[in-house]
This record gives structure tokens, sequence and C-alpha cells, in this order.
DNA sequence: GCAATAACTTAGAACGGTTCTAAGGTTCTT
DNA sequence: AAGAACCTTAGAACCGTTCTAAGTTATTGC
């Protein structure tokens, strides 16, 4: 009898969203195992695989709505492609340009300093570090 | 009689680039005045009102040559959207994500410690901080 | 200077990733 | 179980960018 995994009808509804099948298949997939970069139509592919059926009209929408909750985090590396990221703590990027890898790493390994002092009546974000490397 | 600016013939040539009256023009633009970041829209709507007629194919054509001459830097912040920087010296970005703005800041203020190796196999080609701020 | 040649520009079509539309299906509330 | 709100979907639309094929311009060799 079957528990098998974390239960994401829960994290769904604390989002506001309703845990239909659809967004608990592409949760699934998301959340469970460690920590993966994906682009819309590379999760497409992987939940199709399970035998969900799902559009890709419903993973660009799920993945807007998850990355809106806080569940992902969208990473811009390249013109014309979104990765988003399961890791939403604070951490920074290798993108390897050569075959458009992306690997993390954590940003306490990092220390950044001197930074100047955001522009006039705008407040800081988020800092991004992006490694880019070559093969 | 005459000597307005630098020769873009010279540096055109030099990049192994005929200097067309198009691309003197955008160099122009781009190069004239102090550093800037343009898209291809903003370059395009300010290089016609400077009554040289240049096609958008060509605007993006020339963006891409410069480029790829190390004429110009490509900045990626935000999906679907490709910037270019005239400043292609050391240096990294503040990114006002409410209203779309671009602005450097010397990579001599900063210090970056502790990066950790690039994954195996691979060789470093830039750090690109992008500092994201809120109006 | 004048061809011949190679490079360039152009309008418009095509493209790829993403978002929209509107119709039908699902989930939630009671 | 019924009503209402929300969700999913196929396909069209969209938007920034690249491609195509035809005409134009710069360069080279004479």
């Amino acid at each position: 009898m079957s528990d098998n995994g974390p239960d994401h009808t829960v994290s769904l509804r604390a989002a506001g969203l309703r845990p239909t099948r659809q967004r608990v298949a592409l949760a699934r997939v998301l959340f469970e195992g460690g920590h993966r970069h994906v682009t819309a139509e590379s999760l497409h592919a992987e939940v199709k695989a399970t035998r969900m059926p799902v559009s890709l009209a419903t993973v660009y929408n799920t993945l807007n709505q998850f990355r809106d909750a806080g569940l992902l985090r969208e990473v811009v590396v390249a013109p014309g492609r979104s990765y988003f990221d399961t890791n939403t703590g604070h951490h920074h990027h290798f993108f390897v340009e050569t075959d458009g890898e992306l690997h993390d790493f954590s940003s306490e390994e990092v220390t950044i300093a001197g930074l100047p002092a955001p522009p006039e009546g705008t407040t800081l974000a988020r800092v991004d570090v992006i490694v880019r490397v070559r093969r």
C-alpha cells in the first residue's frame, strides 16, 4: 500500500493551484529525485513518457505557475530558450556553451565583494552569476 | 572640411567586413558617443532616424557580425530579447527588471572569490554577473 | 575607368519558442 | 448531485530572429 514519494497535492494547494492530474504528474517528474534543469520541451517529452497525456501548452502554463509560486526558478543563459531550475535556493550556474548544459554550484562557496550600490530608486532582487565555459 | 568622428571604414575592414553605407551608419550610431545597450529593434529605429535606409534584416546581420568580430558583446538577461553592448571590456550589469534597463559596472570594483573549478573537460570562457533590481 | 566578380542588402517568407483563444473537461463547494 | 470556478487542449497567433532569392554595391584586375 503505496506511500510513494511526497504528497504534491499539498504543495500545489499551498501555491493556490488545484492538484490536477497534469500538475501532479509534472510535479512528480520535477521534484522527485535531485535537482533538475528542464526546458518546456524536455519536460514535455519526459512527462509524456510516463503515459500521462499533457499538452505542451499545459507544460508552459505549469512552469510559469510554478515559477510564480516560487517552486521553480527561471534561468536565462542563452537567447531563445528558457531553463527552469528546481533548485530555488541560493546558487549560481556553470553554463557549458558548447552543448547547452547547466550545472549548479552553491553560492556559499563564493564571495562577491565590492558590488556597487543599485541605481537610484531600485532595490536589489537577486545576484546571478553565470560562469560560461566551453568544451 | 570634415573630419567628423572616427573612421569606421578601417575598423570594419579590420574585421573583414566591407564598409558599406549601412554598416558605416550602424557603426556611427553604435560607437560614437558613450557606451550603448541596444536591441535590434531599437537600433533599427535609431538608424532610420538618421535618414539612412537600413532593413531590419541588415541590422540583425550586422549586430551578429559585429559580435563575432568582437566589436560588440551580447548580453542575455531576459527571455526572448537580446541586448548588444558596445562596451566589450570586463564589466558586469545591473538589470532593472521592471523596465528592461541595463547598466554597466566595471568588474574592477568587484572581487569574486571561491569560484569552483569548471566541470571536467571545460575551460572558462567568461564570468557574467547580473545584478537584478526592481523599481 | 570599366568590366567582372564577390560581397552585401532587401522584402517577404519561414522559423522556433512561447502565449492566446475558445471550447470542452475536471475539481471543488454545498 | 448540481453549480460554479478552474483547468486542459488543439490549433491559431505572436514575436523576435533567421532564411531565401533577387537586385545592388563594393572591390579587383585590367
